[in-house]
DNA sequence: TCTTGCCTTGACGCCCACGTCAACCCCTAC
DNA sequence: GTAGGGGTTGACGTGGGCGTCAAGGCAAGA
């Protein structure tokens, strides 16, 4: 199979093989023109990298599931070496996640606690002669 | 106060500032030398902007809350943009965060997967003539 | 006077996983 | 002959937020 078919198979580009090749994770044999020719395990290594850099997993460490899987392995995870970056995206996940909920909580309080301030302004505002809310109509349409 | 000082006081540096000029997002004053000049209020401003960018605000997000301070405010969101920028990033978060426990999840079910399936050809490995595992060694050690 | 230290603008580098040309080749069908 | 639909390599663009020179100016202190 060439690369287009290949491509299509994986819902890929061909660019992004080419890219692949050059980063020495799916190398290619070549026919009589210079074309690169694919079979099916190449189709099985290319979905095992689709699918972790789905899960957010950068390029290389990809690497380690799809040597297993050429060197035979039933799964791109039967090695050690495999499980060892699972294990590393765990705890990267884990932090990531961690960071992100306090951000979340931090943002969230500051919401309620902006907008608790606004209502507080919208009842000054009620009064004759309060101030008046007076940014974004005049700063944010120019 | 010359952009190094303002630099220093809020942690971070010139680059920085000039990027931000150039974003239309903190512009300064110049003295007879042609050397940019800030006053405390910019201080201030530079604070929001800093603060909000350790949360994940992109710096486009943190514009209407410089505006607001700009324009008098007491606080950076005490202007409906900012609330709107608020509710967005929180939005933003929430499905961030569940995308990422999700993915978490997915891969905590494979490791402790492959890490049974390990197991399990280990004891087989333990049988004399059984599979040996050589994909690390001499894969991963080139 | 010379060094030191701060400032200026301009421009390229970086990261990562590709997208998007450009210019060309090869085979097939009409 | 020629149009179309594959393929090839090479090279530059993208995005975001700066880092890192390079080449020069200006002022104060030893």
């Amino acid at each position: 199979m060439r690369i287009g078919e290949l491509a299509a198979r994986a819902g890929t580009t061909t660019r992004t093989l080419r890219y692949y090749e050059t980063r020495g994770l799916l190398p290619a044999r070549r026919d009589g023109n210079g074309h690169r020719t694919y079979d099916e395990s190449d189709l099985r290594l290319l979905r095992q990298i689709r699918t972790l850099q789905d899960f957010g997993f950068d390029l290389e460490e990809t690497r380690p599931f799809v040597e297993c899987l050429r060197a035979g392995h039933p799964e791109g995870d039967s090695c050690p070496a495999s499980l060892v970056v699972y294990r590393r995206k765990l705890a990267e996940l884990d932090a990531l996640i961690g960071q992100l909920t306090a951000v979340r909580e931090t943002v969230a309080g500051q919401l309620s606690r902006a907008e608790r301030a606004r209502d507080g302004l919208a009842a000054d505002a009620l009064v004759p002669g309060g101030p008046e809310p007076a940014c974004e109509l005049g700063r944010l349409t120019r």
